[in-house]
DNA sequence: TTCTATGCAAACGATTTGCAGGGAG
DNA sequence: CTCCCTGCAAATCGTTTGCATAGAA
């Protein structure tokens, strides 16, 4: 899936929608389109900044509220530090590992059966909207030993 | 389990661990103790206050830390909003309600089969560090209504 | 022309930090 | 007596808001 195409669906629900296409928002889906991974905000803020320098953070923000309104930006909450954003089109769970920081991505279905769980106890659960939390791969202690080589991540 | 002797216990491990027993940790504690739920850091800044006037909230914060390091109190992260604290005696897992902000406790359990199937994948989960994200039953649109009755906490 | 979306600056909530003094052990 | 813990003030980080104006439709 090109990053081009994911863009020029990203405007076209938004004309569907009928909200103006401006250019601070599409210099916000083009970030998300174009960044890896889940960016920041913040980091929204400094791609943007490259191709729209006159595009304010505070309109970042509230761009991202807007397209979270319309169902075209997800946002995911880590445990500690800034909220994660990305396009709405894949449907995944996240996890956050506490040393790292890293954030990986996890198959929908993980948490189905806790959700079927929850919802007999009148709880329906939203497994997207909050990243699991733990050890990754790297920065587990292998076997009783110490964690070893998992950089924290941006310095 | 009356709250006279969690506290007691807490004290207990400070001591054995060759921690300094202070006016304000005590403070902290008996507030940990004594407070129902789970306390943001704020709130139990304002519960120290009415024993201790003098503790500043930067020692709570840093009193909380270091007790979180001891492992006498665990944080849980709410997906939008302040951490909450409590003792780290009961263990358990928590939702947040994305509605009316409540946090519910959930049986330890509940997400065990997760935990198994992360760790095959290499991902050590840290099951009751983030509290999962949902609607609660009295904030759920029963049957395709509207929510209703269900106030936002803490005006 | 209309009314929404933006830029700017300032406020905001939650939390952290540097520093010098106080008090527990 | 020694060093850890504390109070205070100020900084920091992520995010939000009020206001007047620019600009999409």
């Amino acid at each position: 899936m090109a990053a081009e195409s994911r863009l020029d669906r990203a405007l076209e629900a938004l004309r569907r929608r009928g909200e103006r296409v401006t250019e601070p928002r599409r210099a916000v889906l083009e970030a998300l389109a174009r960044l890896p991974d889940h960016p920041t905000a913040e980091q929204i803020v400094g791609a943007v900044e490259a191709s729209a320098p006159a595009v304010h953070r505070a309109t970042v923000y509230r761009t991202l509220e807007t397209f979270t309104d319309l169902g075209i930006v997800t946002h995911v909450h880590v445990g500690h530090g800034p909220t994660n954003y990305h396009l709405a089109e894949q449907h995944h769970l996240h996890a956050q590992c506490q040393r790292c920081g890293r954030v990986v991505d996890l198959p929908a279905e993980v948490l189905d059966d806790v959700q079927a769980r929850m919802a007999t106890l009148g709880f329906e659960l939203d497994a997207t909207h909050v990243a699991l939390s733990g050890l990754c791969a790297q920065c587990r202690p292998p076997a009783g030993d110490y964690p070893e080589s998992c950089e924290e991540e941006e310095p």
